[in-house]
DNA sequence: ATGGTGGCGCGGCCA
């Protein structure tokens, strides 16, 4: 099972910089959006079913804000919008499909960029979703959860750690949060196999970082330890170009 | 400390 969570800022927009073409060179069997920015009949789902993938998207309530969706070639058993909290659910933040017994969870976390009350909400945010994560996990042990965690878990996954340190994305109680669900038997497949430095998911728009390659490592694929035997490959794809983030790429064995 | 860019929808807001 081939998986791939990607924030694409904007899933039309995407689609201008020839998001469909690459979806039709197969790169996963699964595909994991965040940020797609468009209400349910605004994302494109004849354009992506054309490329092999079915469709399943939650969108926010604002229109043209956050929203999740699953574009997938595998049938799943099932898919579960949003996860109960109300926080959660009125951004379209979460979004479940099993498949089989492996249950997987596409979460889109809060940013807090925007102010002290954002940033609140992302404190509660990571509360009430690592408490959703565990009771999933208790009926559902074969878990692989991934998304645009808006987080930086150590100084390796960040171009310049001592300037951002005070800066929400690595602040320490966010950086601690890290530490207590990769503690808790979720692993970092990418970390799993690459501890190289300067391995980023996101650049800022500003100031050609990505061209510099000053980036974040914030968008991340964990598996609980039932799939850990499973692993087989991880990858950061950042020659891939339709967002300011990249693809984050994980195989599984069969 | 500020400003720099980009998507969405058409105002600024959010990232």
């Amino acid at each position: 099972m081939r998986i791939i969570t990607y924030n694409v800022n904007g899933i039309r927009s995407a689609m201008k910089k020839g998001f469909a073409d690459w979806l039709r060179s197969d790169p996963a069997d699964i595909i994991c959006l965040q940020e797609i920015k468009a209400n349910a009949e605004d994302v494109p789902v004849a354009d992506i079913n054309a490329t092999g993938y079915e469709v399943f998207s939650y969108s926010a309530q604002k229109k043209g804000y956050s929203g999740v969706a699953i574009l997938t070639k595998l049938k799943p058993k099932n898919v579960i919008c949003g996860n109960g909290l109300q926080q959660s659910d009125a951004e379209g933040r979460v979004i479940r499909a099993d498949f089989g017994d492996i249950t997987l969870i596409n979460a889109y976390f809060p940013s807090g960029t925007s102010g002290e009350d954002r940033q609140a909400y992302k404190y509660q945010w990571l509360d009430e979703f690592f408490t959703y994560l565990d009771e999933v996990r208790k009926s559902r042990p074969k878990m692989i959860i991934c998304g645009d965690y808006n987080i930086c878990h150590k100084a390796i996954d960040i171009h310049d750690p001592v300037r951002n340190k005070n800066y929400t994305g690595f602040l320490p109680e966010e950086r601690a949060w890290m530490d207590k669900l990769f503690g808790n038997g979720y692993v970092d497949t990418f970390r799993h196999f690459n501890q190289e430095p300067h391995q980023y998911s996101w650049w800022s728009a500003f100031g050609g970082a990505r061209a510099n390659n000053k980036g974040w490592r914030i968008d991340y694929i964990n598996v609980t330890e039932p799939l850990k035997a499973k692993l087989k490959h991880a990858e950061i794809m950042p020659h891939i170009v339709h967002s300011d983030h990249c693809p984050v790429f994980l195989e599984l064995k069969k």
